[in-house]
DNA sequence: GATGAATGAGATTTCATTCAT
DNA sequence: CATGAATGAAATCTCATTCAT
């Protein structure tokens, strides 16, 4: 599409992935082509691997930048948040937020993890266990405390995921409902689902 | 009277499809090549076009069998139940029992529709809104009745669902808990997420 | 070349591997494209992988059948004759002869053994050392029964078969001496090598 | 006085000549890619360019190289030599002997000819005959003498040059048996082999 | 003299599909 | 209804070579 003639290497590459995590979120990993890829950068076929090492190393590199950013995005979005409640809503405000920002990513990450092969494919597993463990901690936490009422975690997190991560298949910056509204009305469907008994 | 139900070619078609729907849930179905669902029923590749018109085609009718199935079972699930409460049980009930004991289909149904061409992909679509239109229909008559709070209703439906479908992903038969305890921590969440305020 | 339309698979394959053979000898295993081939054949590219499974595998099945054919031969050439020297002179004129006749084949073995994986490699040089040691046999038993001189078994062998073999790439069946001729002086050159000292 | 004799870039030359020249013999002249050649000199790909004008041109130097060290060498070992039955004990000592020392050149002339385009193939070929023929000068010079037995020169020069060429691709430095052994088993077979018939 | 990035052609192999037998 | 062989397009990736910096 865009072909910006004389661009240097680390702009090439950056456009490479930018161009590679549409073409895989439209079409699939297995179904977008090199030489599809290679025609939206403005490059031939093999200059591409002047960039990349393979189609699937292309996909590491994204699915692991994307795991990696998501993380570090967490700890920050949670950072100095003790109380459990607070944790959770700061969670799910986190977690929509990005979700719906980074669309293209997150869709990617959840549909495409199957196409990597296996050693690729655990180290990112382990990586979205480890994002799936703070909200685990943090459900955790809010039952000690008497916060949460009691109930399973692992499938409460499971279940929570699902339908937080659910937003990035039809979110549309233009859409009906705003950004922050989305976040309220998720906010309270968890909250209230999770709270203690009225005594 | 009647003759021998299956004739051989019925059951050769019915190999294809079983075969095919487990192929496509590991690899894709961009990722399945026809000559491995050839291998897997015995074929060689020719053969499989005395079943099949084509490989696109194979995917619409798995697709399109199992939405039917999936709608005609929903009607049963829910016929003659008029409380919503008790029709938003049955449907949560329904669901994650369908997605627990049909994994595959749901699975490609959930992660294939893009592989679809357009024409096909909109059939499923208008397939799948008469699926989402059941819940949304419940929610509404619920808050109409004072019986669920007040909420967005299509926000609401798409986080239920896509809560309720995540099951699909991770789900074992020979998991830590049963299918009727699963679907008790799943209500209840949904339940209590929706409940009217305590006056 | 010739394009033997509706040829059946069979003969089909057998094209293949003559036009295979004559277009790595002229080019190289590693020179030879399977483009090349397909159009000597008269097919398209892909269809060459209805009888062959890989460019290796040809190469492997062409030396094989070449080592198989040889070492069947040899045993007919020599079969029923004791003495030595006999033995020799028909080892000599067998070599020769094949090499003459066959010599696509006998050139490949010489060149293409290099591009072997390792596993096809030792297979066909084990073939080889079969070969080898058919001469080396003759030459121990003709010294111990003293009608050959005394000399270094393997380093005469690894000779002979040097110089018998080197025919293979100056022979034209047009030349200005007969087969008949090139086999007297070789055999000739060789057996007044080895003779034993007059007493 | 002397500046440093090798400058960096003819020692860059240098080392992509060796580096080539083993490539080659590994792998052949098709088999060799520049980007490993490139690899292996510490350089990158592009480089080689400021080097060599184009592979075939790489290829041909190393062969013409090699072939007018080979010619001058030869020229020293038999100089003042005039006996034929000296000079064809010299020849053989110095074939062997190169062909032991140098096996690496020995080797990628005699397997990589014809991957020459045919312009530097009849100039490589041109100066094998001038190495052909100084043996074949000295046999027919033997025969005339009658210090060598009757026979066809051109077959003799041939099969005498492929069984003493065949020893560079087994012989090993660390082997069973001296350089002097090997020179001498060789020698007597042909001279044996050459002798006139004793009276 | 070296680099990194580009090129355009070409490598081997796989694909879905067709069709005579 | 199955087979084996064919097709033509397309897949990923490598090649030798060029050139601005």
């Amino acid at each position: 599409m865009a072909r910006t003639a004389g661009s240097s290497g680390a702009r090439t590459y950056e456009a490479i992935r930018t161009a590679g995590l549409a073409l895989i979120r439209r079409h699939g990993y297995e179904g977008m082509s090199l030489r599809q890829l290679a025609g939206e950068v403005g490059l031939q076929q093999g200059s591409l691997y002047n960039h990349i090492s393979t189609k699937q190393d292309l996909l590491m590199e994204l699915l692991r930048g994307h795991m990696q950013d998501l993380l570090t995005a967490l700890d920050q979005a949670l950072a100095g948040i003790d109380d459990p409640l607070v944790r959770l809503r700061a969670f799910i405000a986190f977690h929509l937020h990005y979700h719906m920002t980074r669309q293209a990513e997150v869709f990617v990450i959840n549909f495409e993890l199957r196409s990597l092969e296996p050693e690729s494919h655990a180290e990112i597993v382990a990586l979205r266990e480890r994002y799936e463990k703070t909200l685990a901690d943090i459900l955790t936490l809010g039952i000690r405390r008497k916060l949460i009422r009691k109930t399973d975690i692992q499938v409460t997190t499971y279940a929570l995921l699902a339908m937080l991560t659910g937003i990035c298949t039809w979110y549309r910056p233009d859409g009906r409902l705003s950004a922050k509204q989305l976040i309220e009305l998720h906010t309270e469907l968890v909250l209230k689902g999770l709270a203690v008994e009225a005594a």
